[in-house]
DNA sequence: ATGACTGCAAAGCCTTTGCACGCAA
DNA sequence: TTGCGTGCAAAGGCTTTGCAGTCAT
């Protein structure tokens, strides 16, 4: 909210409503689930909420496999988890891992890039779902 | 081609198409794109095709930000690499990172879920795009 | 008062599905 | 001959855009 302001944002209802609603959350959501969430807020105003959250690096969009893609809060302590995701059944797991993250650090340093955000996805089959045959 | 054999497929002329045409790509393209690749091949047999071979794990799909879905073949040797986009011209850059790999497999070892791929995306602005100011 | 923000509805675009024909086995 | 595979076209669903009214500044 207040990196809003400081971005030069007025602080409409339905761009706050979008971020608080995202910071309940504790992982990703599609837009039409944020949409069906927020019965005051019209789908439109959601999508543009999203769009903006996401320059400003407050919100990422992943890929979870679904139909349409996810969207989550970035904490703004730092911390943040990725996904595994169940191929048969959909199940979305996050984690988190240091290790996995310098990995990443190093490249973004040697990238020639300026780096913001990054995404990791592993997919597969949980533990029930292995243990079926199609 | 043997591995869609194996699995019970006909040689149909689209699917190898399909892969085939992979094969000769570097990077990522979008179902919208193989299918312009592809002047003799339908549509909706570019769709099926990959949502066949992304099951058999021969096609990967990946989310590079674009408006679309990229697919991209997974190089049976085991090499495979990862991207970076930039989040202002749209750019993809192909790496690959040996410990990123082994932090990604040690977390997989560890999930309970059997693992069968990941994909990482790193977001951010190319070198030439970080220079300017929006 | 100004212009950003919003909601509703329509349009856009990627993707999926229905259906009949063709070809591999 | 069987039925999987294919192409065309239409339908489906998520996302974006147009527009006028509203609200923060």
């Amino acid at each position: 909210m207040s990196a809003l302001q400081g971005a030069g944002y007025r602080s409409g209802g339905a761009r706050r409503q979008v971020v608080e609603f995202l910071g309940r959350q504790d992982c990703a959501l599609t837009a039409l689930e944020i949409d069906q969430g927020l019965p005051g807020v019209g789908r439109a105003s959601v999508y543009r909420a999203l769009e903006q959250l996401e320059q400003l690096h407050l919100v990422q969009s992943l890929d979870v496999g679904r139909d349409a893609k996810g969207y989550e809060r970035i904490d703004p302590g730092g911390e943040h988890h990725h996904h595994i995701v169940c191929s048969r059944c959909g199940k979305v797991v996050p984690f988190e891992d240091s290790r996995l993250e310098r990995a990443i650090d190093a490249v973004a340093s040697e990238s020639g890039f300026d780096v913001r955000g990054h995404e990791v996805t592993l997919r597969g089959r949980c533990g029930p779902c292995s243990k079926l045959r199609s």
